[in-house]
DNA sequence: GATCTAATTAGATACTTATCTAATTAGAAG
DNA sequence: CTTCTAATTAGATAAGTATCTAATTAGATC
């Protein structure tokens, strides 16, 4: 969802948030009216609805026809379902971005210089550290305990730590000391992970 | 449309009627996410996003689940689409009164106790004075011009602008000075009517 | 049990806005 | 050309609310 879009629906939300401004597009569902007449509909002041109507018309939600001193107001019924239907998409379309920017936020207060500063408590977090560092691991291939402390010793000293926690997410596999990285989807998602 | 269904579809609006809130239905759209997550996302502080997501919880638009500390917010998918359906019929259906209400407004100002008060200057008013004083006549039968004159002189003494003036809304038809009510679709509908 | 963490609640501030009355505009009618 | 009518614009007020910081709660960890 872009950013224009957001505001053009927001735009649009805010004009039917309003309890007289839904009231006028009842009334014009029907048929064009006057303001003099809406406002009696609507017991308001015509410079209410004066108001109202301007909110209406600047989002082309409604049109104006002018006869002699009356000003007839109109919906735009096409504008309004089009509105619809975009709400419906776009209040379910994914923003792909969303995720990356917490987890790069909790790298950056975490991770400094490719070093681990401090393992955090919560295992949301603790997870999105493992995360980034089980991917400095190929896939194919088979890490003897020795080199994966090798490798993980200048990130983070506290290497037996970090090996129990990479096998507790399921994020490495080990097999008489040698080690070899999990398919993400295969991780552990368990709520005590 | 019920006062109370109005109001539930004001509260719906208003809910989405918001940057950050539409922000957050968006980054729920995804997967559920706790408080710290989203205030990350949509950079805004804690406090604020817990704010926003109790007015979505009020309206059943989203639902917590709770592990440990940690508040998980997810989107109640059905209910947002419910609403959003609600919206397309809601706002195109007629609300047959109100054309009455206008009607009934002005015929309290022009007419009392059955009599003619003032006609209107304005068309639009006249004309709903015009509509009542026709409805006085049976749709069947034949109108002499004296027996017509003798109907109208007890509600406005001026007869003969009232006949030329039914005449010209065609609501009654006039031959060799015999009237007879003409039926309500074939009435003058022009602008200048 | 003391400390830490995530979330909520309380309280304050600044911005928006729905509504009214009064003033102004523009067209119609006498 | 003066008066009347419908609508809009201007200006004022009051109510609502999005956001922040500070204080509080509740659960987890050491």
């Amino acid at each position: 969802m872009s950013e224009q879009d957001l505001t053009t629906l927001v735009q649009f939300f805010k004009a039917l948030a309003n309890e007289s401004r839904l009231k006028l597009v009842g009334a014009l569902a029907q048929q064009e009216r006057s303001v003099e007449e809406l406002a009696s509909i609507l017991e308001l002041k015509e410079p209410t609805v004066s108001h109202h109507l301007s909110k209406l018309k600047k989002l082309q939600l409604v049109h104006m026809r002018v006869e002699g001193n009356t000003h007839y107001y109109y919906l735009d019924l096409d504008a309004l379902q089009a509105m619809q239907k975009a709400t419906l998409t776009a209040t379910q379309v994914a923003q792909p971005v969303s995720e990356d920017i917490w987890e790069t936020k909790v790298l950056n207060s975490f991770v400094e210089n490719d070093v681990i500063k401090e393992i955090p408590a919560s295992r949301k977090k603790r997870r999105i550290i493992l995360k980034w560092l089980a991917q400095k691991f190929e896939l194919e291939r088979l890490y003897p305990e020795q080199e994966l402390n090798q490798i993980i010793k200048p990130i983070y000293p506290d290497t037996a730590t970090l090996r129990r926690e990479l096998v507790g997410y399921n994020m490495m596999q080990r097999e008489d000391s040698i080690y070899q990285r999990v398919l993400e989807t295969n991780w552990r998602m368990d709520s005590n992970y």
